[in-house]
DNA sequence: ATAGGTTGTCGAAGCGCTTCGACAGCTTTC
DNA sequence: GAAAGCTGTCGAAGCGCTTCGACAACCTAT
């Protein structure tokens, strides 16, 4: 391993000077500067990580924690994750992949290392057992996703509640008044994730609002379960014209199945889905959605930790503005005759 | 942060025993070792990394390549990250997530900088641009998939060849003559991905033995793509009874296009999948597939590299033998009556 | 009793880098 | 023309750890 010592006597100026010209944190003549860059090319030089870390107590690395479970849509994770790893590279950083499984004691660990500079924390918990940690750990860290308190946080996180209001919104603009909504798994309820649950407060707020009434089901995806969840909903109400689905494997099922009892869509009834674009157009009816703007909460979480580490920021919740796009899933509500 | 000198002072030891109490590179008496211990837990101590790394010059860190496309089943490069982590931190390592972006120089970057101690690599080409540096690095690494060249390098990967020649089998048993393979996107196709072309490989050869006649076409996947492949095959082969579908955003629309024209599976015609368990399970017929181990892919790549850091391994090749599940869309070839 | 092993601990060197203070050689200012 | 200020470079200290050799203290065998 060539060390910067060698590349400096390659170059004849002192190990502080290359140091100098690598960090910019001095002013170093042009000649000297290219003599140096001219060495470091020549005997293919890389800075030693450790070394680095070492002396300037900066790891250039954030920690990703993603979930373990994937009882949610992985794709959408996916895509965060590679937005992170690419967004992070951009401003000089590396990204550590933490699965959720060590749970806080990642964050001790984590931080407590100096591994990190930095944390991005995905698949937060209103009340998540992090939180507290991640508060007082000195680092700065980013949650993509919104808890019950943020105070002494920043989060990133598309506006969940306003994706309900406004698939509630669109329902109701096209008549419709009975909605069903065709949810994420029980278990995700249960352990009362931020998004699932802020996107049914803005659906029935609106729905109260607008005089809709909403029936909310929980559902495992795949086939067995849609069908079973439909044929309750449409037990309990008949006259349900719209469904909002938030569950990418229901999407197709549903649609099966609606196909399959012959209510046409969007002639009979309406759908609109809270899922990635790439799902809305491929789904046999092309769905009227909200799309999930993963790259972009990928993409602000890495932008807003580095503001955070250079000090040009302080904590702050962004939340982004959903958009409804209208396909051939949704249309006027059939009239009552 | 709480330092290996601070420790030694509260245990009333030297520094280097501390040393020797963690990584247990020297016998240690019980009662010492105890003392030290009881110091590390009450001042909450966690070695800084950057030292470490640097006066061991072992980081802990396997660098994992994920590629940037999303072209390939997005869920199982996922679960295979995930496994890997998981693995990772079984054994005390940590996972720096790379995209392909950077591509070659990645490699160089990481390993010249001593950040990873070694690298699993993901989506590798059949004559891969990173290989020649991989090879020559003097850093382990292991392949999630199969180039042409294997020499001086370990992989990992479902055996592809076989797990065609498995499909056709199951379908040449149940006396299909004419097989239709719905592959994966064009794209993955002209950048030699290995997968794609050693199924294609297994699937030829074993039909060429059993006599059947093969048809393959890539998909883009989603109804509209798969419509026109549909048609595209049926108007060339009439007579196809049985299909071997390899890319999981074609499955439910093939089965949805295949129930629109009166064909039923399976009693028509025959459908096996190349897809994870959870996509055959939750199609709207239950598919008979050969699953992707992406878990032990993942499980494995970390064994064999932890294996190779500690000189306990030499380069080789692992396949996992393929698994066929029968389900509910295989079935006896419709007789020539 | 003595030479030869063990076992458990310590001190010191050094890993490769960053960064601080010093300073030589300039230029500017009154 | 002396004082003051820049600019560009250097030397040295030190980041927190691992690891090597040294060496007491003890335990065998002879």
């Amino acid at each position: 391993m060539v060390t910067l010592a060698e590349v400096a006597q390659h170059a004849g100026v002192s190990a502080s000077t290359v140091s100098y010209v690598l960090s910019g944190k001095r002013s170093i003549s042009a000649t000297t500067r290219e003599r140096v860059e001219q060495s470091i090319r020549v005997l293919g030089y890389h800075p030693n990580a450790g070394a680095r870390a070492l002396a300037s107590s900066r790891s250039n690395i954030i920690a990703l924690m993603i979930p373990l479970r994937t009882d949610m849509y992985v794709p959408v994770m996916m895509e965060i994750a590679i937005a992170v790893a690419t967004t992070a590279r951009l401003h000089g950083y590396d990204v550590l992949l933490l699965t959720g499984e060590e749970g806080p004691d990642a964050v001790r660990r984590v931080t407590g290392s100096g591994l990190a500079d930095a944390m991005i924390v995905m698949d937060v918990e209103l009340d998540d057992e992090r939180l507290p940690l991640l508060r007082r750990t000195g680092r700065p860290s980013v949650l993509i996703g919104l808890p019950s308190d943020t105070s002494g946080l920043t989060c990133v996180d598309l506006d969940w509640a306003a994706t309900g209001a406004l698939c509630v919104e669109h329902l109701a603009t096209l008549g419709h008044r009975d909605v069903a909504v065709i949810g994420e798994a029980p278990a995700v309820y249960e352990r009362h994730t931020g998004f699932a649950e802020r996107t049914l407060d803005g659906l029935r707020s609106r729905a109260r609002e607008a005089g809709l009434r909403v029936l909310h089901r929980p559902c495992e995806g795949g086939y067995d379960a849609m069908a079973v969840t439909l044929a309750r909903i449409l037990d309990e109400r008949p006259g349900t014209t719209g469904f909002v689905v938030q569950n990418e494997s229901a999407v197709e099922p549903l649609l099966a199945l609606l196909r399959q009892q012959g209510r046409a869509v969007p002639e009979d009834v309406s759908v609109v889905g809270i899922c990635p674009d790439q799902v809305a157009t491929q789904a046999s009816v092309r769905l009227t959605s909200v799309a999930i703007p993963a790259q972009d909460m990928g993409r602000y979480a890495v932008e807003r930790l580095v503001a955070k580490l250079d000090g040009r920021r302080e904590d702050d919740v962004v939340l982004l503005a959903p958009e409804l796009t209208v396909r051939a899933s949704s249309g006027p509500a059939p009239s009552a005759g």
